[in-house]
DNA sequence: CCAGACGTTGTT
DNA sequence: GTCTGG
DNA sequence: CCAGACGTTGTT
DNA sequence: GTCTGG
């Protein structure tokens, strides 16, 4: 799955990745090495400027945001299916850029976190779908989104079963142009996904802390 | 018709 | 809101 | 994802 | 164990 990530990648290099005609990130962006759910988080819409979403998603149906707080990942395999999701699948795409997300391995000793890295270094895209509750008491709208997941590859299905769908640049249009493509053809970018290549680096349990947002959680670990 | 769920991961 | 179950 | 709370009454 | 918060 992906319950945690880093972006940390200069504002400049965010936007040329994206191919974004505007270089304006939203106020309140900052470098982020230890990005929690319930977050803000940077996603790129079609046609908007990038924005900080709410990471967790909440339907609009909901009753309660608290909801959200489970809702940080959508499976790939389901996502068309699922009330919670259908929805934001068709109409409502997101990119989420990242540098490198985090797994955790079940080992006897516990735990072992691994930052994981494209094997190019690049940056790279997260695909999600997002979604616009309304407070019904306060009348405040909360914009929040979540990340879809996929079955692990290569060297990473030997410490966990999951990982983000990594949206591919070639794809980066038809995945965010929501109204013009409704029917993406989904199974095709969850191939496409599986070609890249990662670099596992074992990091240290301070990462396990939300708090801790700082470089030096990327110091390799031994284990 | 109304009521109640609507999710993932991991573990069992 | 929309779907499933009763 | 992990960490941390998880409760009431009454008094300060 | 389960829920909330980050």
């Amino acid at each position: 799955m992906c319950g945690r990530f880093a972006l940390f990648s200069s504002p400049a290099s965010i936007v040329d990745h994206l191919h974004l005609d505007s270089v304006q990130l939203p106020a309140g962006f900052t470098p982020r090495y230890n990005i929690a759910p319930g977050q803000e988080i940077l996603v790129i819409r079609n046609n908007q400027q990038p924005a900080l979403l709410r990471w967790g998603l909440i339907p609009g149906w909901a009753k309660d945001e608290k909801i959200g707080y489970r809702l940080i990942n959508a499976r790939a395999e389901t996502l068309w299916e699922k009330p919670a999701f259908r929805r934001a699948a068709s109409a409502r795409r997101c990119l989420i850029p990242a540098d490198l997300f985090y797994e955790w391995e079940k080992t006897a000793d516990g735990k072992q976190p691994y930052a994981i890295r494209m094997k190019t270094g690049r940056l790279f895209a997260m695909a999600g779908v997002w979604d616009a509750w309304t407070d019904r008491n306060t009348g405040e709208v909360i914009e929040s989104c979540t990340i879809i997941t996929t079955a692990a590859v290569g060297s990473l299905k030997k410490i966990h079963g999951r990982m983000p769908l990594i949206v591919p640049p070639e794809h980066y249009e038809v995945w965010v142009e929501s109204a013009d493509y409704p029917n993406v053809d989904f199974q095709n970018l969850l191939k496409v996904s599986t070609t890249f290549a990662f670099e596992l680096t074992p990091v240290g349990r301070r990462l396990n802390r939300p708090e801790n947002d700082d470089p030096t959680i990327l110091e390799p670990a031994s284990r």
